[in-house]
DNA sequence: TTCTTTATGTAGACTCTCTTTATAGGAGCG
DNA sequence: CGCTCCTATAAAGAGAGTCTACATAAAGAA
């Protein structure tokens, strides 16, 4: 195919999570499994180098926490919600054509 | 994640264009492609692995044709058919979800 | 206080899939 | 015959996710 689908929707999954408020990365993952009835989950190993490529391309940042507690607070950037937005409808588009092909196959038999 | 996403959609793709008539290995290609508006496509090389991974999983089958012509007409199978519903229903509740978490995130921001 | 659990983050080895590239041969055309 | 499409395979390389191990701090248990 063209840009890897899966690495894109967790992009995706990321930024619309901050995109509603900031959080940890621990709290990223719990957020995304509660609010997509676990149809998407991060292992905390795939996390974390998802957040570094994003804060990489400028569209969350983090930052450390005052106090020794060694924890990261990610806040979406401008640049990620624009990324965000556009990706969502690319997205739309290509799902759409692959249902439109899954279900004019055998049924619509065009 | 879970389940490569990449790898299922790569598979409907096919599935999808088998449903409607068997093809061989390159005229799933082009179909593919014709038939999404070109925002899917196979880099030769990407194509005959998936075929013979559905092929190991008996959801196509592949026969060589008849005449020196050294290629292969391929087939989905009923266990196809099924995995292919399947699979988009899977599918679509899985970008429902993604949508709603992404369209829920700043605006509704229950 | 000390032990244990829970919350957090990082790094590296392993695996899977796609991409790129090379190989191969029949078919049709000039 | 030689060249260029079709058509298929295989192998090497790269990118991303998974698994596992490591590190540390806060919080609660003993």
């Amino acid at each position: 195919m063209q840009s890897n689908l899966s690495k894109r929707v967790n992009e995706m999954l990321v930024l619309a999570v901050l995109d509603d408020d900031a959080a940890h990365g621990y709290q990223i993952a719990l957020r995304v499994e509660e609010r997509t009835g676990g149809r998407f989950s991060f292992q905390h190993g795939t996390l974390y180098p998802i957040l570094h490529r994003l804060e990489k391309h400028g569209r969350v940042k983090g930052e450390w926490d005052a106090g020794g507690r060694r924890r990261k607070t990610y806040r979406i950037t401008k640049e990620g919600k624009s990324a965000l937005h556009a990706d969502a409808a690319s997205l739309r588009e290509e799902v759409g054509a692959l249902f439109a092909l899954v279900e004019g196959a055998d049924d619509v038999a065009a």
